[in-house]
DNA sequence: TTTATTTGGTTGACATTTCAAGTGAATATT
DNA sequence: AATATTCACTTGAAATGTCAACCAAATAAA
């Protein structure tokens, strides 16, 4: 058998048997924007959208957050994530204090009404993952987690 | 042995036993936004960015295609996608035409340009899906994109 | 201690996205 | 044929995101 001169990898983009329907990043665009346009859909209602929701997400599981903590888990710039914090605060959210360890560190918490949001959006989002795993095991899941959890440690290591 | 009154779905945020490192979403949106951090790096010294390039690229895949395509395959408005071609335009990476079926239609194309600069940009990312792979077999990756493809069919049907 | 550097955050100008409303071409209805 | 509806797209205003420049607190260096 002839050794192959060229390694068939279609879904590399520089492959010439490049295939975008094999593209992982191409998918997770994909995923990625038709999740966010159902969540939208959920969260208009609501006064919310889908910056805000992260941002209370995070800090409905970590507790309380600095800004730039929250920059790292949503991995957004800082000024995007300080201009939607204020926004929030504005808007009844979350409140904001300066750290009393460090003077230049900003701590974000929610306030009740953000946490009352995010139980509310919980709620309402309950059909949209029962949908979403349709036809999924949970190893499968567990395993669609795990995969994406490697290639994003490729990214920061 | 006791009959669970309630399935554990760590993965499900409506679950009292969420957690947020195993919610697929949750790394889709943090893979997505690395990924595009990282093209971004490449893509703006080429007078790129991702929008852009989403567009050249799907362009590239098709060939032509109509405004209402683009925006359909790249899960986007439709306002997005007019504005960001007439700016391609503007730049001379893309041809726009007026449909001669059907005179609403518009009909968008890459110019040589565009051919030109498509090529610059995989050459330049080539290093960059090399190591966004690392340490995954051509089946994982298979896999992944097989798992995302279904997860986003559960939104479509 | 003074000075320089780094870190965490903010701000304003600018680019982009989004919504809502509008246009005109094609299609369906009467 | 006249009218209404849908479709494909465009546009302007408002919201949001991004870059670069900035400030002040903390830390390091001299």
């Amino acid at each position: 058998m002839a050794k192959r001169r060229c390694k068939s990898k279609p879904f590399l983009p520089s492959s010439d048997q490049f295939d975008i329907e094999q593209f992982p990043f191409y998918w997770v665009a994909r995923v990625n924007a038709i999740y966010a346009r159902e969540m939208d859909k959920v969260l208009k209602p609501l006064d919310m959208d889908a910056s805000r929701w992260r941002v209370a997400m995070l800090l409905r599981v970590h507790g309380k957050l600095s800004i730039s903590e929250l920059t790292e888990h949503a991995i957004a710039k800082m000024p995007t994530i300080t201009k939607t914090v204020y926004r929030m605060r504005d808007e009844g959210l979350v409140d904001i204090n300066q750290s009393e360890e460090d003077g230049r560190v900003m701590i974000v918490a929610l306030s009740g009404e953000g946490y009352n949001k995010v139980s509310l959006v919980r709620e309402r989002t309950e059909g949209l993952f029962e949908s979403a795993f349709q036809g999924m095991t949970d190893a499968q899941i567990a395993r669609l987690t795990k995969l994406l959890h490697h290639c994003f440690d490729n990214f920061t290591d």
